[in-house]
DNA sequence: CGGATCTTTGACTACGTTCAATTATTGTGG
DNA sequence: CCACAATAATTGAACGTAGTCAAAGATCCG
């Protein structure tokens, strides 16, 4: 699971879970990229249950993610919580920090967490000054909707069965592209607890759904890591598509523009 | 309700309502405020019912939304169907056109709709060309997921009752921002189903809340308009702050580096 | 006026929660 | 290396919020 992000997964880009994940929708110079790695010059480490930023706190540092788990996540007075989403290698934190001010959501790591930090408003000024890098950054924040918005979906309208087996399946797919997980499987590291606020579901009943999976002979969980028995079959009883995580290329009229 | 774009509210700008939502957060000179006419040139009306965008396909336009309501949607084989989010004036649709060519979501309008569209690219080459302008757009997507994020903690982990009392509050302060809403009450020109697949509810039960929610005093339905009875308390058992949808004026070291 | 759509209510069901207790598993200090 | 504490997983039983089904009013509109 700790990986080295000079060593290259699989002959792919050797400049980190964000580069490599970049690289597969669109192609960037040298002095694009070495305006990206400007964004890789410090390096921080956060400890399991520490908080990354804090909901209604000035966001000081973003974050590119290099390594473990946290998430996102609001709390209501009474202690209900609810996560928005898991945040992944090669994913970003605290981007809007040069624009709105405070933080709308809380991130926590949950395990060990290693990112690069930066000053959030270099952002700002690295949409002007390097256009196609730009491009490339809001292709991750579109994406990151499509996530959330798939997220609104499983939680309003899926049952828990579907729920879960979908959050597994995205979870799978984010995984593989930053060449995080196996074909099948990958390391969970979080509890059941951590699951149950990211489904809108009790502790209890995500206990019981991942039996039910377990049984029906779909998933199951061994040793912290997450194995799907029938992808088929999980594939379709979540009615999971997977073209809102896929890099698409950029339209040849978008390439021509930026060139 | 209807109202003409050309005709300002209250003595702020009379340049629709992307515009008047802009104004409050940023200052924009002639040039940049023409360069943001330009996306203003072409109107378009969508009649009740019919899709403006649509989950899957390629996304010709993007829009600027002048007047009427329109919804972001996504739906299982089923039939059941969940609304991410209302599609207000001066809200936009689309704008990811130009970097992931298929929408990730539907959009219908629900009463008659009247935008602007403009080809998804232009978006790109504006950030280039006038980065303030890139910047207040920035923050309306940031806006946007912060009201995302609100939706998923609604539906994720609020109960019926919390939640439909919070989405009215939503509501409210966000129309209020292009003036399209009184102090405690708005226009509502939706059915109920629509509110259910909002909140992830049964038509029923949302029925059944709304009848709670008046039979307590704190607000009810009359021909088409919300009223809130009881603003306070509403605020209270909802655990509203409206934080996530207010305008801030930018920090000063980003003001800086735009001029 | 008549049909369609939307709202409202009742009765019953069920999915998921809560409470409580038991059984792993993990981590720590002696 | 084991004992003990703490955390996490698992299961049972009872409950409750919200869903489903069905039917009766309202409202809208041509």
């Amino acid at each position: 699971m700790a990986e080295d992000d000079r060593a290259p997964h699989d002959g792919s880009q050797a400049h980190g879970p964000l580069l490599r994940k970049l690289s597969r929708i669109i192609e960037l110079s040298n002095a694009e990229t070495s305006c990206l790695q400007a964004l890789h010059s410090n390096t921080v480490t956060f400890e399991p249950g520490q908080d990354i930023l804090e909901e209604g706190r000035k966001i000081e540092q973003a974050y590119i993610q290099i390594d473990g788990w946290a998430y996102r996540y609001k709390t209501l007075l009474d202690g209900r919580r609810q996560i928005m989403n898991f945040v992944l290698p090669g994913d970003m934190s605290g981007i809007y920090g040069g624009i709105r001010v405070e933080a709308d959501e809380s991130v926590a790591a949950h395990t060990r967490v290693k990112c690069h930090s930066f000053d959030p408003v270099d952002l700002i000024e690295l949409f002007g000054n390097c256009p196609k890098v730009g491009v490339a950054i809001s292709w991750l924040v579109g994406r990151q909707d499509a996530i959330m918005s798939e997220q609104v979906l499983r939680v309003g309208r899926r049952t828990a069965y579907e729920r879960t087996g979908h959050l597994i399946l995205e979870l799978l797919n984010r995984l593989r592209h930053t060449g995080d997980a196996e074909s099948r499987s990958f390391e969970l590291p979080i509890t059941q607890e951590l699951l149950a606020d990211c489904l809108g579901l009790s502790v209890v009943h995500v206990n019981r759904t991942l039996r039910k999976l377990r049984e029906n002979g779909i998933a199951h969980v061994k040793e912290n890591r997450i194995l799907i028995d029938d992808l088929e079959r999980l594939i379709n009883v979540t009615e999971f598509d997977g073209g809102y995580l896929e890099p698409h290329k950029l339209p040849p009229k978008v390439d021509q523009a930026l060139n």
